[in-house]
DNA sequence: ATTTATGTTCAGCGAATGTTCAGTTGCGTG
DNA sequence: CACGCAACTGAACATTCGCTGAACATAAAT
């Protein structure tokens, strides 16, 4: 198991070598951004670990960039204590899990094990379609990298339509998935829905991301990019 | 497809039974641990769904057994927000993926079906007749690569064709396998859909793919290739 | 209490689809 | 070969469905 480990604080990253090369791993080092995005780029790790504040490129934009690029490897970040918001950053920009400084090296061992194990299934939190990316954790909405604020129903939608990409689903499945209960079946909620959608996401329909078929339902266009 | 499910919140249990029946799994529940892993060792599930806080056994020891009794389906585990020991813990244990609460429905169903289709290899909703295929989750039908645009009725009566390569259906199970009701017979709307998708899938009549039985009704023609 | 965001209902419109019809074709049987 | 019936065909007609803008209702935020 190869890691990339990205701290510019040298004490502890040192110590953090240390401990993770005892469990076995192979740990590439880097003290600021540019050279471990670089490396990340570079190398297939099976993980990495990203302090937020590095020097020349910070944490954050590390993740984003490699997200970007369609690195799916799990990436656990480190963060200040009492850094709420550096948490969220990390997360939306597509982190799997945090772990706030200071931490035993056994914590983290535990996390990066488990993250490592999961990401065999693929549950990232960050879901891609072309330009368009949710993330399910924080429920980030992006169109070329650009947030898309949507209301808890809009989002609804558009999630269950991501986790369902190319499937049709009629507007009784979604209605289902939106309301708990059943709900009034002959009311159009769910096309003003998807109209409002539609014009949120794409207002010039450049993209034609949310497809009618007629009779049957909706269905969210897989985009190769 | 049949699912083991240890919930010991029967408001919650009842909740995901209904959900996941509605999404066509058979589902055995139990609420304490002792019950669920005697089930689990006796019967041949798809996956389990697990909560960590059960009583008797706790969630982290069944999967222990589970997984030490050799059974290897895929597990699923529920966790508290912000418990990461328990999530640690029950992916330590075997499991192979978390949700944790609360959480929505559709979201536990697309973890579970990736869960599943992951530990399954896969069945494919494509069907392929010769130059024709089509796709019973994204209705996409194409004729050598080529899309092809149907209406619903138009679709369902291919699909139903597609199901039934060779098979020669009579005008009757073919109407009412288009509508719900029975219709009235003396009407010629399966002729006229059968003209207009003869003509859109092959205007000049190159494959013949649906043949007319004088007496009997039409049979999709089954294409080597 | 007032403003703002979100959810819900409604009605008109137009295109897509469904349905009917009438004339034509052509197969199969006598 | 001729006849009758089943299927074919094109077009007209009818209807439904989804789209849309807006109004209204309710919930959340200030």
């Amino acid at each position: 198991m190869r890691l990339l480990l990205l701290e510019d604080d040298i004490a502890l990253q040192q110590n953090l070598n240390k401990h993770l090369t005892a469990a076995n791993y192979l740990v590439d080092v880097a003290s600021d951004g540019e050279t471990g995005l670089f490396q990340g780029l570079e190398y297939p790790y099976d993980a990495a670990i990203i302090d937020i504040g590095l020097p020349i490129i910070d944490g954050i934009s590390v993740i984003k960039f490699l997200r970007e690029k369609n690195k799916t490897f799990p990436i656990l970040v480190l963060t200040a204590r009492n850094s709420w918001q550096d948490k969220v950053a990390g997360l939306d920009a597509g982190a799997d899990d945090y772990l706030t400084k200071p931490f035993h090296g056994e914590e983290l061992l535990a996390r990066l094990n488990a993250l490592i194990r999961r990401s065999a299934g693929q549950a990232s939190p960050l879901i891609k379609n072309g330009p368009l990316s949710i993330n399910t954790k924080s429920l980030n909405v992006e169109v070329n990298n650009q947030v898309i604020k949507l209301s808890s129903s809009e989002y609804k939608l558009l999630e269950y339509m991501m986790l369902h990409l190319d499937e049709v689903t009629s507007k009784a499945v979604l209605t289902e998935h939106i309301y708990d209960q059943d709900f009034d079946l002959d009311s159009n909620v769910i096309e003003v829905f998807v109209r409002r959608l539609r014009k949120k996401l794409d207002p010039n329909n450049d993209y034609g991301f949310i497809q009618t078929l007629r009779g049957h339902g909706y269905k969210l266009k897989r985009v190769s990019q």
